[in-house]
Parts: structure tokens; sequence; C-alpha cells
DNA sequence: GACTCGAGTCCCGCC
DNA sequence: GACTCGAGTC
């Protein structure tokens, strides 16, 4: 057979893991050596060879990553709609078949997702429930808790066994408490689309058969992220047919801290004997003084694939390390850099801003602002946060499902409408005691001791209006028109403006209110199948239809991102800020001890691999914190990745006199 | 029950 | 520095 173009761009390990097409195979692909363009190939060589191609599934961690392979592979394939392959993330592909299957887990298959917001809600209630004070454990607290339980796969009962101290006892049997109002409520949390989805392959055989019947081929990437329930759904879904490509890089496992589980690619050999395996070394991304640097100081971690990233360009220019007197000096030296780089020529869009913690943008997006220069803050998601847009999404989870009690909490009485809050407080305790939502009591509120007349009016008035809105998005050809006819039957401008009677406060709430039904608008043009469902679905994932974050950074302005939205990404340059002990690594990593501290190397790893042609380190002297100036130590990374670290592990002694001299340090 | 005020704590990262 | 929480006050 001929081979296409494209098989000549290969080199042979790559074109290994392209042509092998029977059987598991593990792909392990280090930063920048053509991992993308490898399972992209893949795909469209399984094609090629007469695979349907709907019959081949491909799992990522983001959306980002789904739709730059569903992209790639359309335009490989000819981009025939009929003839695409499934590529999804992990949370919607579940969620596909939660929606089509968990009735057999008792919950209606409207059920509704809760994002962290409604958590907290629902972990509140739970501590007062069971009478914990909030200075014992706060809902924060209680959630942490089970994140790390759900990710590892546990259920309430195991928790409570496997709960050691105090605090997790409280706190396991918390976790029972939020779990059954989650199911009670007819809702799931992020988590449990995982969790409820090998719940459902355990107990269900037929299920999963069917759902894995669909599929003859599954390709996985960032295995080395994948959780105990991730790692389950491939081996069901894989375990037919065996024909699983698992593609990943083991030094850049960054997600242990939400149950990313590094032994699921280091076992890979064990839970598939007779798999291939191709290493990728060869780098086509980074300057040989790049990676040196990054090869360097990966050495210093001790469980790890032995492996080096082998440059293929050519010798570039040595990255730089800036010192600078704290944070704003060192803000105001990049940026001066920056510009410096713009003046030569550099497009904005090809340079990123990388760094550990939320906290540290802030005075750069004051420099970059002040200097004019275009940026997007990539990855803070504040605009699903605001108030009015949690409302209008209420609005419409509700509609969608009633029995979803958080929703109906949070808009029972907004625009007020006589349900006080003392009232919803008996309604809720008398929900609770007959074990239904607050939307079963509402049309008996007659019946709940202590419930005024007027009150009890209103919570059925409240009831016909949501019956109505149910009836007329049920049969609504538009979403975007309803949503629109229902706020406006809502009088929510009215209340906003009410609300803020200063144009400059209501103004903005009200642009959000609009964005959402904008949303809702691009959602319905995007998809074959609208449904209110579907949006709200999107919308949980994160699947965001109107995503502005992503047609900023096509746009041409500089990326601030954390290191950890950086993973994927390439940029021409890079400036990695803030390479001080307890910020790079983290306090709460060298607290933590030595894996942890391991995981904030990779990180650091991560981001030096970022870069294509240029690579700028900066620290700070003193840097702010919780409103005190304090005096840094300069990162222990610096000192390995420059080789004046003692080899293999020298106990660090951080010490101030004896400063580095990390090559090329000092002010800029 | 709504309010102020001071103490104590603090967010590391995200689908 | 910003936020939450509980004590204390009206």
């Amino acid at each position: 057979m001929a081979q296409p173009g494209w098989h000549r761009q290969l080199n042979p390990a790559q074109r290994a893991a392209v042509e092998n097409l029977k059987g598991p195979l593990l792909v392990l692909a280090g930063a920048g050596t053509g991992k993308t363009r490898v399972v992209t190939y893949r795909i469209v060589n399984l094609v090629r060879h007469g695979v349907p191609a709907q019959r081949i599934l491909g799992v990522t961690f983001t959306n980002k990553a789904a739709k730059e392979m569903r992209q790639r592979a359309a335009r490989l394939l000819g981009g025939k709609r009929n003839q695409a392959p499934e590529i999804s993330t992990f949370h919607a592909l579940c969620v596909r078949i939660l929606r089509r299957h968990i009735t057999h887990l008792g919950y209606p298959a409207s059920f509704a997702i809760y994002d962290r917001g409604d958590q907290e809600g629902v972990a509140r209630a739970a501590l007062r429930e069971i009478k914990i004070a909030t200075a014992e454990l706060r809902p924060s607290d209680l959630l942490y808790f089970i994140g790390q339980w759900k990710t590892r796969g546990f259920q309430p009962a195991e928790a409570i066994q496997e709960a050691e101290t105090d605090r997790q006892h409280l706190a396991a049997s918390a976790y029972r408490r939020y779990q059954a109002t989650l199911h009670a409520a007819g809702a799931v949390d992020f988590d449990d689309l995982l969790l409820l989805t090998d719940q459902l392959f355990c107990q269900v055989a037929s299920v999963r058969r069917a759902e894995a019947g669909r599929f003859d081929h599954v390709l996985v990437d960032e295995y080395q992220d994948t959780n105990h329930s991730q790692y389950r759904l491939v081996k069901a879904l894989a375990g037919g047919h065996r024909n699983l490509c698992v593609v990943g890089d083991d030094d850049q496992a960054i997600y242990s801290w939400r149950g990313a589980n590094l032994e699921h690619i280091l076992r890979f050999k064990v839970d598939w004997p007779d798999a291939e395996v191709v290493n990728l070394e060869k780098n086509y991304r980074s300057r040989p003084e790049i990676l040196q640097m990054a090869n360097t100081l990966i050495t210093f971690n001790s469980t790890r694939h032995d492996k080096q990233l082998i440059p293929i360009r050519a010798a570039g220019a040595r990255p730089r390390i800036l010192q600078l007197e704290d944070e704003v000096e060192e803000a105001r030296a990049v940026v001066r850099d920056i510009r410096r780089q713009l003046a030569l020529g550099v497009r904005p869009k090809h340079v990123a801003v990388l760094f550990r913690t939320n906290e540290q943008p802030r005075p750069l997006e004051a420099e970059l602002r002040r200097a004019g220069v275009p940026y997007v803050l990539v990855g803070s998601m504040s605009f699903y946060d605001r108030r009015e847009v949690r409302d209008m999404l209420a609005y419409l989870k509700l509609i969608e499902s009633p029995t979803d009690d958080v929703s109906l909490l949070r808009i029972i009485n907004r625009p007020a409408r006589g349900i006080s809050q003392k009232m919803t407080g008996l309604l809720t305790q008398h929900a609770i005691r007959e074990g239904v939502s607050v939307w079963e009591v509402l049309p008996q509120a007659d019946r709940v001791p202590g419930v005024s007349r007027p009150a009890v009016k209103a919570a059925r008035d409240f009831v016909a209006l949501t019956g109505q809105w149910q009836e007329r998005f049920a049969h609504s050809r538009s979403l975007s028109g309803t949503a629109t006819e229902l706020v406006a039957a809502l009088g929510y401008r009215d209340e906003l403006q009410r609300t803020y009677p200063d144009p400059a406060e209501w103004e903005p709430r009200w642009q959000a209110v609009e964005q959402v039904i904008n949303a809702l608008a691009s959602y319905q043009k995007q998809v074959r199948q609208p449904s209110l469902r579907g949006f709200l679905d999107a919308v949980a994932i994160d699947d965001r239809q109107d995503s502005d974050k992503e047609e900023k950074l096509q746009q041409n302005a500089i990326a601030l991102m954390t290191l950890h939205a950086a993973k994927g990404l390439e940029f021409p340059h890079v400036y990695l800020v803030g390479l001080e002990e307890n910020l790079l690594p983290h306090r709460k990593a060298i607290e933590a001890g030595e894996r942890a501290v391991d995981e904030e190397r990779r990180l650091c790893y991560v981001g030096l691999t970022r870069a294509q042609d240029c690579l700028t380190l900066s620290l700070a002297l003193t840097r702010q914190k919780w409103g005190r100036t304090r005096e840094t130590l300069p990162s222990r990374f610096l000192y390995e990745l420059t080789g004046q670290a003692d080899h293999p592990r020298a106990p660090h002694q951080p010490d101030r006199s004896a400063r580095p001299t990390p090559a090329g340090a000092g002010p800029a």
C-alpha cells in the first residue's frame, strides 16, 4: 500500500507507534516529542486500514485537548462529519454513559450536575445536620476530604473504615450525609461522574458490555494522570478487544493531588503483558540549552522511567535567570523584557508567563496594563462564579430537574416573592424529615407547621411558575428565545436595578445575564439536537461553547497561566517566574515530604519544556505574603537545573548568604 | 435576630 | 491583606 505523505514526516519511533495497530500499546512520550501528532496519525491510520471512524474512542483530560485532536483528525480524514471518531474527555464520556443508564443506580435520568458552589451548599448542610461545628470542620475542608476519597474510589462506608484522625472520622460521617443529600436531590457532583460510571459498569454487566461494545479501539492521552476510576473505566472499555493505546510521560505527572496515580503508567506492562512499548525521546520543540536544563533537573527525581530528551533543533540562546528585589520589580523586569521582544517583532501570542499560584499574576497584570501590552489570564473561571450567572443557571437547572434542591433554594425567593428565609428553613427541614425533595413539599406547604398563609400561596405560585416554564422549554423551538422570555417574565432586570441603583453596578450584572443567553444561543447553533440538559451538561463539564478565553488565546495576546494550565502547550518565549522556596516547590509540598517535592519538580520540568526558543527564569528576594514583606530563598530547583546542586539528592540547605549565582543571574 | 468588631486563619494546583 | 467566625451589644 502506498504510504501517504505524512508517513515520511515521522521518525522510526513515531512510525512504530502509528503503525502497530493491534493489541495494547504504551507510548512513553517525553515533552515535545510529537505526542499529539502520533495519537492523531494513529487514528487516521486505523481508518485507513478500514476501521470505521465512529468505532474509535479517543479520551483526553481537557476539553482543549479533545477539541484539538478532533480538529486535526477531521482535517486529515477529510472532515466528513459522519466519519468522525468519538473524541472526548473522561467527564464528557461519563456524562453520556450516565444519561443513558444511571437509572440502574437509582438516580433519575435527568440528574443535575453540581458544581463547586453547589457542593459547598450541600457540604454546609451536611455538617449542620449531623451537628458538626464549622470550627471543627469547614465545608471546604469536608469537600477536600470527600474529593480525596472519591478520586481514590472510596464510598462513604470505606471512608469510615479508612479514617484515622478525628477530623477524618467527622468528615467520613458527613460524607455519608453529603452523598445521601445529593442522591435525594437527584444530583451528582463532578467526581461522581467517574465514580458512578465505574460503579455502573461493575454492577450492571449488560451496560458495561453495551458501552464497551461501541468501540473497537481505545486511545488515552496523558495516561499518567488517570485516577482510580479512570483507570478502571479504561480497563472496562478496552478489556474485550484489547486494542488499547495509552500515551503519557511519567515526568509530567502533576495531578496526584486530585487522585492521579503514577502507578498506572508504571505498571502498564503488568496489566497488559502482551503490550508493546514505544519510547519517544526526540524533542522537536525546544533548543538544546533549554532541554539540558530540563534533563538535568528531572534526574533529581528517583522514581521514574530513565529517559532523556534528545534535542533535534539547532543551538539557540542560553536561558536567563533574573533576580529582582521584590515581586513588583520582578513583574516590571519581565514586562520590560517582553516589550523589548515585541519591539523586535515577536508576536504577543508567542509569549507566555507561567507561575505556580493564582496570586502571582496580580503584579504582572498591573504592569502589563500599564504598558498597554495585550494579555489574557488563562484559566480563571470567574464568569460562571458570578451571582447573576449562577441564578440564571439555577433557573434552567430547576426547570430541567425540579428535585434539584440546591438550585431551587437558590432562586425560590429571587426575585423576592414572599418566601422568607425562615419559611424556606421550615420547608427544608420538613423535606429532610419526610425524606423528599423541597420541590415535593411546596405544593403541600400548608401541612408544614409554622408556614404562614401568604408563604403557602407563594410556594404554590412558584410551583405553577416553574411548571409553566417546563412546558414552554419542552416545546421550545429556540432555547435562547425562551430563556429571554423567562428572564423578562421574572422581571430580573428590574430586580437588578432596584437592588443596585447605580448603573455602573447593575449594568455589568445584567450583561452577565445576557451572556448566559448568548452562550445558550451559540450552543444551539453548534449542536445538532440542542436541549436544555445538553447545555447544562456542557456548562457543568466546562465545555464552554462561548469560551472567550480560547478566542483570546488565538488572538494576539500574552498568555498568563499557572504551570498546571500550561501543560500540553508550547510557546517560543516563556517566562517562568517566582522560582523560590515555598512557592516552587510550594510550602505545602515541602511540608508533605519528598514525594510531594518530586511532583513540584515535575511541575517545574513541565514549565521549562514549554519553551521553544527563549526561556527566562526569575525570582524575587522579598515577597508580600499576607500583608507582610518576607524574605525569600531561591528555589532548590534553580541550583539543580544549573548543575550547582550535588547529585543525587543532596540535602538542601537553604541559606541566604550562599545565594546561588545561577548562570546569568543578576538584576535586569 | 441583626449588627459590629476583633481575632484567627488563610487558597497550591483543576476537569 | 482579606476573609470568616464567634462573642458581645442593642
